[in-house]
DNA sequence: TTGTACGCGTTATCAA
DNA sequence: TTGATAACGCGTACAA
């Protein structure tokens, strides 16, 4: 590799030169600017930004730690799409590290994007509790992101969508549209998103003096299978709904093809609600409901946040989301029997 | 940020030391090492690897450049989740580029890699011609693997899989199961993938004698909309057919709907064959036969060349994947008409 | 077993 | 307008 001492001797000039011309910083000749760049169009020189970023201290890029339980599906990728694009913007790289599946692989991931001195960093924890991360935007210099979890000392270092808000909404909508017997399939239960969302449903139950049967919730793992799986456990006990809420769209989507392949609820009878919105799904499973997470906004008043303090800004009000509700026309129509 | 200088005047030693307990490298008393750590844990060091990288001159990460237009859909999550999988078991860390939706974005991704002196770089080409990534194989002193394409000059840095023959054996179980009248909907004809999956298709319909309608064939862009839109210009054409191959699940996916939609031919009456298998797609449309392309074990092998590179080794021989024919009922029956 | 001193490829601060 | 030269934080011969 060559570097920018030997463009310098080719050119006639020191190694200082040579960077004035490429940063643009200080005064040169165009003359000198011209030879310049011939040596470095001949040698085919490229920085190295190892060394460059060693000594100014920045490297012009953000860190995003994602656990890839979630790499499936098109959450994630409408996530990384927007992070990626937003990052490039603002005229700096993404640099992805893989949370993997525990608390520590999650740690070793953020560690090593602060270790590389990404000039910040996204976390979208999967295993890490609130407090070791209100821990660690404390702890760290560079500024730190979280999203979908509220902080609780740091609130205006994370940016998330009410879950639990969002669940009692659409859950309402159902009864209001005449339901009463509604079945809710559980995201896994040691992520708090899960936890919020059946604390949703409940409420939405008790807030319209409806009675809770438990027998009426089944849990899942966030994938389809597990959502086919709790619609078998829910027919298998006997229970009769004419709606079922299903914790994200990817169990929604296992979930009506098992009503459909069991035969015994034909899926249109049932009113079927997901979350996330897989933007395929409309295509497949016109009747599928959903509560849209705003995950575009969100990425975007993350990094404009994270931009904001790289410039010496600080946040004192934090930001909330909620999802939007979509029906489709079998919630719209209210039950069929 | 506190530097191994700082840890070492507080456990009284000197960097080298300090260096020594870090790496294992050379011989370190117990009692200093015990020291040293501890200065560690109490001023919270943490090594600049930017620092370690210029002056190892190694960074222990590999780099793959994407373009975002394959962001969307399992089929990049799948790629993703396996690279970044595969190469963190090989003690390293994968760096994301985004090649975006040109040739000069997708060229600026890999020279930012290669600015980073990634220890290698994976290009899944969209817009790059294979030439053009012969020549940069041939330029960079960093092993280069690309994904997808079959390089002319230096095929064994490039692991692909047989779109054409894939595509002719799928159209080929369809003739054999009695079809005759099969539509076809391309990809965007811009990638070499779509041109040669259509040019599969036509191969089948000539090697069994059967005459080519290209009334049986519309214009897809890889996405659920533009399948739906194919089948409405198919019927708008007045085509008819039993069988119908999309160039990809999504626009097959979004193929089955319109059918469906269109009331004018009812899904089952036709097999639909698509490629890449989303892999969420059996759970909603079972009767979606699909060319399964081996994402995994071609990453698998991507990555244990690029190793294997770096590591001074030189592979002579180049290696072919091919798609996997998974058929569900609809195609085994056979026409349905 | 430990310390000294130099190199990695840049940027940045001075003089000149 | 240009050139020495000192950082940046770490690895590593070489010497002790």
């Amino acid at each position: 590799m060559t570097t920018m001492l030997e463009v310098a001797k080719r050119a006639g000039v020191s190694k200082a030169t040579v960077s004035r011309v490429l940063s643009g910083n200080g005064y040169v000749s165009q003359e000198t600017k011209d030879r310049v760049f011939q040596a470095i169009e001949e040698s085919g020189y490229r920085p190295n930004l190892l060394a460059r970023n060693l000594a100014t201290k920045r490297t012009q890029t953000l860190g995003l730690v994602v656990t890839n339980t979630l790499y499936h599906g098109v959450y994630f990728s409408e996530l990384l799409f927007n992070a990626a694009r937003m990052t490039e913007e603002k005229g700096r790289q993404l640099i992805l590290a893989d949370g993997k599946h525990s608390a520590d692989e999650e740690r070793e991931a953020i560690q090593y994007l602060l270790d590389m001195r990404c000039d910040a960093v996204i976390i979208y924890p999967r295993f890490l509790s609130v407090d070791e991360m209100d821990e660690i935007v404390e702890k760290c210099e560079q500024p730190i992101m979280v999203l979908n979890r509220r902080l609780r000392k740091n609130s205006s270092h994370s940016v998330w969508s009410d879950h639990k808000a969002s669940c009692q909404e659409a859950v309402s909508q159902l009864i209001e549209k005449g339901h009463r017997e509604i079945a809710f399939i559980t995201g896994s239960l040691d992520s708090p998103t899960g936890v919020e969302r059946l604390s949703g449903y409940k409420d939405a139950l008790v807030q319209h003096g409806i009675p809770l049967h438990e027998g009426l919730i089944a849990q899942g793992k966030w994938n389809p299978a597990s959502g086919a799986a709790a619609v078998s456990e829910l027919l298998a006990r006997g229970a009769t709904f004419t709606a079922l809420v299903a914790s994200n769209d990817d169990m929604a989507i296992g979930a009506m093809k098992q009503l459909h392949d069991s035969g015994v609820v034909t899926p249109d009878a049932v009113s079927v609600i997901g979350f996330d919105d897989v933007a395929i799904a409309p295509y497949i499973v016109p009747s599928l409901s959903s509560v849209r997470i705003p995950v575009t906004e969100m990425i975007k008043e993350t990094i404009s946040r994270l931009i904001f303090m790289l410039d010496g800004g600080e946040f004192k009000y934090q930001q909330t989301f909620s999802g939007e509700l979509v029906l489709r026309d079998s919630v719209i129509d209210g039950p069929h029997r």
